[in-house]
DNA sequence: GGTCATGGGTTCAATGACCGAACCTAGCCT
DNA sequence: AGGCTAGGTTCGGTCATTGAACCCATGACC
């Protein structure tokens, strides 16, 4: 095979011309969505996406860096010294949030047992309808306005910092407060 | 690692507690949303996948399979002599959609440079919103309803019949009318 | 009756992605 | 000097994906 240019990684669905496609060329990797849908829950050092996800150690790094590149998350430095660096979902990652909630949808009406998590408008306390959107209120709501809280599903007693600090009710791209015991 | 029962294939998010990971397990592997695309687009017969995405035999032939082993296509006989069967999507696969609708604005307004396909309320000819709601009727359009219209993006004389029977506007779910020459 | 085309597969070797474990590095802390 | 932490890289083994080739039943063509 002759590769003109750059290609992503080989694994380009090479004749579809689908904005869907396009959409799995970058997101649909293992691990990659997961990494996002973490993101989005506030984590944002390697070690907490590594404890979080059991993750291979490799394949973090290579989706952070290919995360990055496409701009869906952003590699800033947080501290000097030592020098650490933290990676923050951008707004192209943010947009994702639709996505990732019809997924998790379509996952706990056709597989889940239980349910494992809520989420809710803040302002108003009330659960979102099935697009996202605040059935009181009747707007969309933002994703950063939107609570997070334990389903009764959830382990109560993770082995993780990172699972235990996502049992507090939190915003949506606040960072999480891993518990230093 | 000791497994206990069947387990899917290897590949599992094994410590993940979230209906995301759950959905992914299912249709996060390579090929296995853009199959489902497929059938929600009308297309049914197993040579038509396979000339439409360029997918390699052996892997559409194990992604219909566990496809219909999860009650998300049905395999079903459309004539007796020669035996010849058809995959249709279930409800539980129509029940993509709203993923499947997500992923693909999320593609086109980062990735793609021109609008491939359109989705209108049948009812009304109104552009679907965000969520896929008609502005016009107030309503959460039903799968049945929708109607995809080629955009100006699209090649408007594709190599083969799949790709051109795809060119007339059509409604989702209605099966697909292949060209005979 | 022999040959070919069609639909729907299976088998195969080669390649590439993923896996877990081990190792490395820089900068602190004591 | 030794150890700890955060953030990686390297490595051998395994598993999935790939494209090409093969198989088989039926019906159509000559």
């Amino acid at each position: 095979m002759v590769t003109v240019g750059v290609m992503a990684l080989g694994k380009d669905y090479a004749t579809q011309e689908c904005s869907i496609a396009r959409a799995l060329e970058i997101v649909g990797e293992r691990w990659t969505l997961l990494v996002v849908r973490d993101a989005l829950y506030g984590v944002r050092r390697y070690n907490d996406f590594l404890v979080h996800l059991g993750i291979p150690r490799a394949v973090l790094a290579a989706r952070l860096q290919m995360l990055t590149e496409e701009g869906i998350l952003e590699k800033r430095r947080y501290q000097e010294s030592p020098p650490r660096d933290e990676y923050v979902v951008t707004d192209r990652g943010i947009a994702l949030w639709p996505a990732l909630r019809a997924l998790g949808r379509w996952g706990r009406e056709h597989y889940a047992e239980t349910v494992l998590r809520l989420f809710q408008h803040a302002e108003c306390g009330t659960e979102l309808g099935s697009y996202g959107e605040c059935p009181a209120c009747g707007i969309v709501v933002p994703v950063e306005d939107v609570l997070m809280v334990p389903g009764p599903g959830l382990d109560p007693d993770p082995a993780n910092p990172v699972s235990r600090a996502l049992l507090r009710p939190k915003r949506l791209l606040q960072p999480i407060a891993v518990d230093q015991v």
